[in-house]
DNA sequence: CGGTGTAGTGCAATCGATTACATGCGGTTG
DNA sequence: CAACCGCATGTAATCGATTGCACTACACCG
């Protein structure tokens, strides 16, 4: 506490060492350029002082912040935060630090991104959602200094972005057609949120799916959702108002099939007797509920790592500019207790 | 594409507004002090040339990252995402960026954080993890150029920290109680990771509710457990085995009583029917899970926005250096379907 | 022995914004 | 009218690390 001098700089160092800054940073950065006796005499400094980077005059002078920047939609989401587990992990093996951005609105995030890309905080960006405004991604994208940044998760065709995806649509369709092997006909579709890219290509699959059964697909069994549980939920109420029921459900993704599920059992609709459902994402809870949950798996860790390391592979890349990466991940259906064949 | 050039800077903004640099610094800091006019040409230079700030640049002369960050043992739990969730919602409406650092072992984390904190890329310290070891975070205090530094969720006695927590011992007590008060005499504990005190303090709460109760715990029936839910599904099965098998266990958080339910399930073992279980947290799947959850709730958005807050004051009180703060939530049990009264 | 190469180090410019201090100017006051 | 004030703005030092260039000393080669 009375220790008040102000924290230590490379001067401080050098000083102490009888070396000139360039030879602290040097014996820091690319110690073969040092010599042995002189590296010592640093690292002695260094631990006497206790000196430590500033990292904002590093980034400063490099033009990098060795920081990147992950734009999610909801972190709350298991899904999400899995993934930015991976991510995390994967950066700071290799010497990045993170930047979370949560986006509420599809509006707004455009400029905070902007703001915070733009401003040098991080080299680039990690983008998650699926609904951000594509107007918003324009401003990205076509701005006079655009900087590197992978989408995940999300597909953004002929925008030349890299990207790390699930096959969502044709994961969709398998997902659906494990309904319709089941012997189902009547089948519906707890929907993602409206203008979200996943949502849309999960439906697109699900259709898809129904058709090349020969089954028309019923606009009145497209049921509304957000991918929340609480939409789940609030789902069951209006499933139970429809003249004539589905006997299966392909719901968009785990959280709002257990909001569903839940909503149902409040209905006295039970799973799989009534009614069988296929998730999507594999959420650690889908295994441990009632009934487990049948579902389509991603893999998130993957998913989170490969982005990671396409975004870091970008940043380190000085110039080489590849064409952009397209990284396609297949998913697995894990069947469980939510489906069943179609009683007689 | 070809319009390679640099990012433009102040200077090329002042250069365009025919003002000096000051000039265009004051006219983003504290526009009041500068006159209508050149405002409204430094805007207009803006716009044109597509400034933007260089955070690097700032903060290297300020001496502030306007970052924090928030280090914690998990992102996959819920628990934690929502919390940083709120926390990132705060910080990002005061101004400040948000780094998430993962801290999976007790131990390699201390150098971690120090190196992240003493490089000047956070101005100050969220610290969640209740596992991280003692000689580890004596490091971050003792070290001569300690920073800001916020505790949430853990509470570290006598460090002089600043802390925001919830009652866990006294919570802890009240879930136990709830259990007696609906007539178990036999319970049990579900217990979180050694070393966790988070974990410890509930295990001492549910111990003397039963002493209060004149119960005398049974050393037999604290099952162990680390807070995720692969842990509690695998006491389940050594639940099993005990050979006198208490009526109702404590768990000490959601995700492993949803394990244990479903574990227990798996071994033919029925709740509310042949056991009562209270969990901790409300997680949100809590209300959703078969049987529903009874649980304490913790208040996760208001922790995760009091802990920001309390962190951004510290950091913007230059030198009132308060005594250390210490805030203490309350939870509240939420009765659902997982407890019941003791069979006759 | 002169020339060339190279390892090790230092000097000083540089990154881009902020800010203490200085300046000029119009207006007020005693 | 002199002294002074305050506003708006400019000048230039500053934050701390990196790095192009220059220099020295020594080894090696023909």
């Amino acid at each position: 506490m009375s220790d008040m001098r102000k924290t230590p700089t490379i001067q401080d160092v050098a000083r102490f060492a009888k070396v000139s800054t360039a030879t602290v940073s040097r014996a820091l950065s690319s110690p073969e350029r040092v010599s042995l006796g002189t590296r010592d005499r640093v690292s002695e400094a260094i631990r006497v002082t206790g000196y430590t980077l500033n990292q904002a005059a590093r980034s400063l002078r490099q033009r990098a912040a060795k920081t990147i920047l992950v734009a999610l939609p909801d972190i709350r989401n298991g899904f999400f935060s899995s993934i930015l587990d991976a991510i995390e992990r994967e950066a700071t093996n290799r010497g990045y630090s993170v930047l979370v951005a949560n986006l509420y609105l599809g509006h707004e995030s455009a400029r905070r991104l902007e703001g915070y890309l733009f401003s040098n905080r991080a080299d680039g960006l990690l983008l998650l959602d699926g609904s951000l405004d594509p107007q918003a991604l324009r401003v990205l994208t076509t701005a006079p200094h655009s900087f590197p940044m992978v989408v995940a998760c999300e597909d953004i065709p002929n925008a030349g972005f890299h990207r790390v995806l699930t096959d969502n649509q044709v994961a969709a369709e398998r997902a659906t057609r494990h309904l319709i092997d089941l012997g189902h006909r009547r089948i519906g579709h707890l929907v993602g949120p409206e203008n979200n890219v996943v949502a849309r290509e999960r439906n697109a699959g699900f259709v898809s799916a129904l058709r090349q059964a020969g089954i028309e697909p019923n606009p009145q069994w497209l049921i509304r959702g957000n991918f929340e549980m609480q939409a789940g939920f609030a789902a069951a109420a209006r499933f139970m108002t429809l003249s004539e029921r589905p006997t299966a459900v392909f719901a968009a993704n785990d959280e709002s099939a257990i909001g569903f599920l839940s909503g149902l059992r409040q209905q006295g609709i039970e799973c799989p007797r009534d009614i069988s459902i296929v998730g999507f994402d594999d959420l650690e809870v889908a295994a441990h509920y009632r009934p487990a949950l049948t579902t389509m798996r991603q893999p998130r860790e993957t998913l989170g790592r490969l982005a990671a390391e396409t975004l870091i592979d970008l940043l380190e890349d000085d110039g080489t500019t590849r064409s952009a990466m397209h990284i396609v991940l297949n998913c697995e259906l894990i069947v469980r207790g939510s489906t069943a064949p179609l009683a007689q």
